[in-house]
DNA sequence: AACTTTTTCAACCGCGCAGGA
DNA sequence: ATCCTGCGCGGTTGAAAAAGT
């Protein structure tokens, strides 16, 4: 570890956005090392980064097999939602079934989502601006629902930094238990902290692109995001052309989940999804579909 | 067109585990 | 057996971009 107080010899710490130029440097370190030795980058002088800083750029941003600018598909949307619902916030073991996705993507892509709904619930949905729209459709929305499909919130995986349900019992969000099930490490048992539930949804994802590399690594446990540094990498990629990750076909096996824990009868209440859409997004839904929100008998 | 709100995303932080000295 | 170090994870923050008014 680094001298406590800031030893003399190492640059001072940089933070912040990374520049094109280190960048290369990172990249240049993984080339000929490998992603690890994080630390050495600093302590050799190539960037005055941390190491920490070092692989969360390469993990984030660098890697050869990422996805960028692809928005969640709806697979992949439900794969978050089914695995969140099973494993809690394991972002990193979620983030395995979903080739090319960052445990930071599947993170943000959560939040956001969790935000957005948090919003939608907690707030009065804001009516249109009176006079934008005619009348009575809007006001009528929550009249118009079949009568009472008792909204349960607890259907919603709402508290999304807590936890599942089998989750609540404990003291806290972040406590030992959930940190140390958080700890998995290659070849660990699947899905630490999944009490009681079945083995991983084997391979949610298949993919044509996953897996390369390692014909027979398709293990439940390892969905090979990213199979352990072979030296190769930028070979591989190079002659591989264009990357399967990109833009890649759909993926498969995810059964058809419940939308954020409503069914398709809310769904359907809500007037948005043609019976056959399951794979519409949380995205593609008008503010309107949560105007039932706002029914005054919502439990506390 | 200007302003405000919301969303997205990159990056940092603290914690805890694993492994080596 | 203990300490130290490196690494990985989950949570959080803040700036930029996009969308809405």
């Amino acid at each position: 570890m680094k001298p406590r107080g800031g030893g003399g010899e190492q640059p001072a710490v940089r933070k912040g956005p990374w520049t094109a130029e280190e960048d290369e440097v990172l990249l240049r370190h993984v080339r000929e090392h490998g992603p690890r030795d994080w630390s050495s980058i600093r302590s050799k002088g190539l960037l005055p980064r941390t190491g920490k800083s070092c692989r969360l750029r390469w993990v984030n941003k660098l890697r050869p097999d990422l996805k960028t600018g692809c928005k969640f598909s709806a697979e992949e949307e439900r794969v978050v939602i089914d695995l969140q619902a099973q494993i809690g916030n394991k972002w990193a073991r979620i983030a395995t079934y979903l080739p090319g996705r960052t445990d930071n993507d599947v993170k943000n892509f959560w939040s956001t989502r969790q935000k957005r709904l948090a919003r939608l619930l907690r707030a009065p949905v804001p009516r249109r601006r009176p006079g934008k729209q005619s009348g009575s459709a809007s006001s009528s929305h929550a009249h118009e629902l079949p009568t009472q499909k008792n909204l349960c919130l607890d259907m919603i995986p709402f508290q999304g930094t807590t936890t599942p349900a089998h989750h609540t019992g404990e003291s806290s969000s972040h406590d030992h238990d959930s940190r140390a099930a958080s700890q998995h490490r290659p070849g660990d048992a699947p899905f630490p902290g999944a009490h009681g539930l079945p083995p991983p949804p084997v391979p949610l994802l298949t993919h044509a692109g996953a897996g390369r590399g390692s014909p027979s690594s398709a293990a439940p446990t390892a969905p090979a995001l990213l199979p352990p540094y072979d030296g190769d990498y930028y070979a591989r990629d190079a002659v591989a052309g264009v990357d399967p990750l990109v833009c890649p076909e759909p993926l498969a096996v995810v059964p058809p989940g419940t939308f954020f824990g409503l069914d398709d009868d809310y769904v359907h209440a809500g007037r948005v999804l043609h019976p056959e859409a399951s794979g519409v997004r949380f995205d593609d839904l008008p503010p309107e579909t949560f105007d039932f929100f706002e029914l005054p008998h919502l439990p506390p």
